[in-house]
DNA sequence: CCTATTTGACCAAT
DNA sequence: ATTGGTCAAATAGG
């Protein structure tokens, strides 16, 4: 049978949210702007502003991916529940089919919600990973690493992600997640953590403690999304001279085609902006890592 | 003993 | 047949 498309409040809400999220990208790149180029100065955008705008950003995703996920209901009644159903016996008795562990492959491939990749300096980014595999990759120089979520099986959170040395630069990993964190945001979605201050021009209005794990310096080079929707903390591998183009300087309205614009392509053939055909969009950014040196 | 990691095997997709 | 993702037994470490 054939995937109906979305009912159309759920489109409606979409869209909506991709909106907003775009907004908070927008937003999230008028703060690189506003970074002090000059060496050592301190940046002119708090960094707790920043990480407020990330934040935003990612629970549009999750709103974008929970929207998506009841507009196109489908499989995944075992990534809810969490809990596989592990093989009878192995590599003796009968091949026992496992309906559930069909079309596994090709949910990798780009069919499975919430798919991103990122650069980092290191695998560390603030949530506990249980490693559950490694595997040569033919044609790649380095193993890749499978790692799951720790609290897979406490609280069903179905968040994967697999780290690989990115061949372009070794010190760096190339980490692709799937899913998302049930697990602590889910039941947990943190109060604001304080107040925005616009008129103190100091950057002390730091979170006191976010809930949510921070990529402290971790050097975060590549998002899931375009330009318009880096990263915070993109800014500290990306030049910023180039980094920030002349989107600041355009006006509302041409916002609004830009972000029109943007939406048709995350809604491209019913795909969302978090899912990410690895290939095509690593090439982007290795492109855009270029300008780095 | 308990928990996490390692690693070869299994299996679906290509 | 090959490749890549996952399982799970064996192993290591506390």
């Amino acid at each position: 049978m054939a995937m109906a498309s979305a009912p159309a409040p759920v489109c409606a809400a979409l869209k909506l949210v991709a909106r907003g999220r775009e907004s908070a990208a927008v937003l999230q790149t008028l703060l690189l702007g506003q970074q002090a180029p000059a060496d050592g100065s301190a940046s002119a955008a708090p960094h707790g502003l920043q990480e407020l705008t990330n934040q935003i950003l990612r629970c549009c995703d999750r709103a974008l991916a929970a929207l998506r996920h009841s507009g196109t209901e489908e499989e995944d009644a075992d990534a809810a529940g969490g809990i596989r159903k592990r093989k009878p016996e192995r590599g003796n008795g009968a091949p026992a089919a496992s309906p559930a562990r069909a079309s596994k492959r090709m949910r990798m491939r780009g069919g499975e919600m919430g798919t991103r990749v990122e650069k980092r300096a290191t695998m560390e980014d603030g949530f506990i990973w249980r490693k559950y595999g490694q595997k040569e990759i033919h044609g790649s120089k380095y193993p890749r690493f499978y790692f799951r979520c720790t609290y897979k099986e406490d609280h069903g959170c179905t968040a994967r992600r697999q780290v690989q040395r990115w061949e372009a630069d070794p010190s760096l990993f190339l980490i692709t997640y799937f899913g998302d964190h049930t697990c602590c945001r889910d039941d947990d979605e943190p109060p604001a953590p304080f107040v925005i201050n616009f008129s103190s021009s100091s950057s002390d209005g730091k979170p006191s403690g976010s809930p949510w794990p921070s990529c402290d310096g971790d050097g975060l080079v590549v998002s899931k999304t375009p330009d318009l929707c880096n990263s915070p903390e993109e800014s500290e591998f990306v030049d910023q001279s180039t980094s920030v183009p002349e989107l600041t300087r355009m006006s509302s309205m041409e916002w609004d085609s830009l972000l029109d614009g943007c939406l048709d392509w995350m809604l491209w053939d019913g795909e969302s902006s978090f899912d990410i055909i690895g290939d095509e969009f690593i090439g982007h950014d290795i492109d855009y890592l270029d300008v780095l040196s």
